[in-house]
DNA sequence: AATGTTATATAACAATTGTTTTTTAAAAAT
DNA sequence: ATTTTTAAAAAACAATTGTTATATAACATT
């Protein structure tokens, strides 16, 4: 029979991800994997048949840790918990945020998906309820190009780093007013609250 | 005497330039500069030391090209204009917008200086300049994350291509609504306005 | 016409890459 | 102990890159 397993395609993904956490796909070689993880480079050929394969694996698993961020329960509300948990993503993954918004062809699928669960969570809402279907989906755009400005900044170190609880609070009076000006507008809230 | 130029450090520049425009860094080589160009490669190391050189160049001449759009009158405000002209020149030229936010350390930079300018504007209108200071800054980053973010979504073929007219309509009732609010909350105006 | 200068082309170099081939040796079955 | 299987290492390939060295030939001056 065979010589143990020592490296797993686990151990191979983990340290491909790790490089693209630290830098991007700039040193995104074969070799530098293999010296990550203290092997030559044939385990990665083993599992993978060629870089591009485990390109898309590094892609597909930064799509889930930022679609874990998205899920945390940073505030009661979910509309606040996905914007936050984006721009935490990127706050903390910035090369992956980078690599993601230009490299994934299904980055564009994904922030679909994130607009039609908050479109759906727009929809439970008492207030916004009433709101005519135009005007929901304009709050949704408004917020998906804020949220998406102040990760792409962060990430680019263009803005600076915040912590969790000033996000948060950027996000909510942000949401707030573009919530109460569509209010507002509509007709069915008179001014606007403390 | 040495044989006539064929070509000059401004053809070698155009051609690196088109390239950047066209495809991003991915294809920047000294070879496929000098396939556009059809020379060689010796007129390229004729001019530049190296390619990296060459690249910052480049960076430079993309830079002045979203300053130049930037200035362009779209509409009679200036605040507009700069938020208007941001968004075309990424939408008109999304790898070079890519690359600069990516590759450009000056992108830092030269949005402070956007900052700067507009916040000297918002200070000669007569509304906007009895807003208190904290205020007036609120307003410039809430703007300033919305562009970037529509900005960087249309680049990255995230968010779909729009008209001009479109992307000033965008620009002009996001900054309306953005700035009432800002002066209905210091208790400056009333209410909305049609 | 011969010469010197030098813009451009050509060729060559070493380094790096993705990928394939070959070698080595560990482990189980015989 | 020998054999077989096959992870992993090592070596080798071709392609591509930045860069440098060399060759070619155009042009003005003599």
């Amino acid at each position: 029979m065979a010589p143990k397993t020592i490296f797993s395609s686990e151990d191979v993904i983990q340290a491909a991800f790790s490089l693209v956490k630290e830098s991007g796909f700039k040193d995104f070689t074969a070799r530098r994997i293999a010296e990550k993880l203290g092997s030559s480079t044939a385990p990665v050929y083993s599992y993978f048949k060629s870089m591009d394969e485990l390109k898309r694996e590094v892609l597909l698993r930064a799509e889930h840790l930022a679609l874990e961020y998205t899920k945390r329960p940073y505030t009661r509300s979910i509309f606040l918990n996905m914007g936050t948990g984006l721009v935490m993503f990127a706050q903390e993954n910035k090369e992956l945020f980078k690599a993601l918004i230009l490299e994934s062809p299904e980055a564009k699928q994904l922030l679909e998906e994130f607009a039609d669960i908050l479109y759906a969570e727009l929809d439970k809402d008492e207030l916004l309820s009433l709101l005519p279907a135009k005007n929901r989906r304009e709050i949704l755009i408004r917020m998906g190009m804020f949220t998406h400005g102040l990760a792409s900044l962060i990430s680019a170190g263009i803005y600076k780093d915040l912590s969790k609880k000033e996000i948060i609070n950027i996000m909510y009076n942000m949401g707030k007013d573009v919530i109460d000006v569509a209010l507002i507008k509509a007709g069915i809230k008179k001014n606007f609250t403390a």
